[in-house]
DNA sequence: AGATTGCCAGTTGTCTGACAACCTGAAATG
DNA sequence: CATTTCAGGTTGTCAGACAACTGGCAATCT
């Protein structure tokens, strides 16, 4: 079938209780709603939303999962103390900020060493050839100059921080740089990505990719976490060094 | 009203759309729905369950909202990757086996480590100041012995480390951070807890302490990072000694 | 035959009303 | 005054209904 390009697609309606969680989430983080305060009830959030319980009671549901909020049945649901959370997620209004943003690359640097240095100690020597297979990728694709292989560029870094972190056979380590990588990849927009990913063209970039792989080829825990954190820091500094954002 | 030692508190009804959530989460972790495979119809769990439809909902609604799985409307609910969720959070399962409580302190102490070197470069004299103090507090709660002041020198240790978290003006550092420490607390049981500050009784540790605030006083980045490095692992090895669990 | 349209069963999303379980505080009771 | 009882409010669960949407099948048209 021809795709047709006179339409745009449609904007889908958003999921209700999503929306009143979200809306309840900014009372908390912005202090309208402090710790111990009590919410209002379900029967009045239902009319003031001008939704039914049941969706606010979704909305509620989740924020509970989390422990941002806990409930006593006969009485009412309260907001919990900050350090009471179980869960880590990140706000969409971290992407809204360069502060916000940096401060986040710094998170994931600290996890992207510290798997790397595990991965060095750990990894198999079939790990290894993989690991080195994605990393001659990369280098293929950078030397095709800066905008050829941008999307083989970009594709090939993920995988082989990818990879290098499972071979830490630490899952925790996985699922936060997962988390981490899918936030920023559903809240950057795309263009922004691709001029990032354009900007981190140069030689230095590979030498520090270099030195990355070169310590976890000879299993150096030390030089691995160092040689990652250099490179993830040299990534945030290049990015922070943008204009093209707030 | 004096407090009754003679019986326990009884346990209380726990959430339907929690176990639920739960009992799906677990077919997915150990593989019995896979990524892509489709959820049974909401319809289906309720009668399968045995529970309300709106059950069934807020228990996926959860799923969804981590990204574990993805919901079409008029098609069904279907498993996502696991690289595609939005959320990190700790499963209960983790506190069941050594070797996985293990990783989760190790990425505590990747993340630790990073949030220790801003700090020793962010903090400000007054929050040296405080920590400082704390550091005093559990040095007198050590003085005390090892089982004299135990709650203290928890309290004490506790509240260290969350004020040089909190110095590396990092919200996702202290974020991580204390949802690992609320997530041990909601799962390990407390007399575990006590006998592992207990056995933690050692000169080297207040060594090790000393190490991570004379660093941070002295703000030097790579000296705290070391140091908060030697001294978790250093914790995750003497709990990995143990001999009184799984 | 081939393409298009209309229709239908199945699924998720939302709404409504009801009742159970539970807590709080005040009124009734001794 | 101390205790009990009760009424009202709140969360937890249930049942049923309809709306919105999807995919595939059947009917229809060219």
């Amino acid at each position: 079938m021809p795709k047709s390009t006179l339409f745009d697609a449609i904007e889908r309606p958003r999921r209700l209780p999503d929306e009143v969680a979200q809306s309840v989430m900014t009372a908390i983080t912005n202090g309208t709603l402090k710790p111990g305060d009590k919410l209002p009830s379900e029967a009045e959030m239902s009319s003031n939303f001008n939704v039914a319980r049941t969706v606010v009671r979704e909305a509620i549901s989740l924020l509970k999962f989390d422990g941002v909020v806990d409930s006593r049945r006969g009485v009412g649901a309260f907001v919990a103390n900050r350090e009471e959370r179980t869960s880590f997620r990140i706000s969409p209004a971290c992407f809204e900020k360069r502060r916000e943003i940096i401060k986040l690359l710094q998170l994931r640097t600290s996890v992207q060493s510290g798997a790397a240095a595990l991965a060095a100690e750990l990894r198999s020597d079939d790990q290894m050839v993989v690991i080195d297979g994605v990393f001659q990728e990369l280098l293929a694709a950078n030397d095709k100059g800066p905008e050829a292989a941008l999307e083989d560029r970009v594709d090939a870094e993920l995988r082989l921080y990818r990879l290098i972190t499972e071979a830490s056979e630490n899952e925790y380590f996985c699922d936060v740089v997962n988390m981490i990588e899918m936030n920023i990849q559903n809240y950057l927009q795309s263009p922004f990505l691709k001029n990032a990913a354009a900007s981190e063209f140069k030689p230095s970039v590979i030498v520090e990719h270099q030195a990355v792989v070169a310590a976890i080829w000879s299993q150096s825990p030390e030089a691995a976490r160092v040689a990652t954190r250099v490179r993830f820091s040299s990534a945030a500094e290049s990015l922070a060094a943008r204009k093209d954002f707030a």
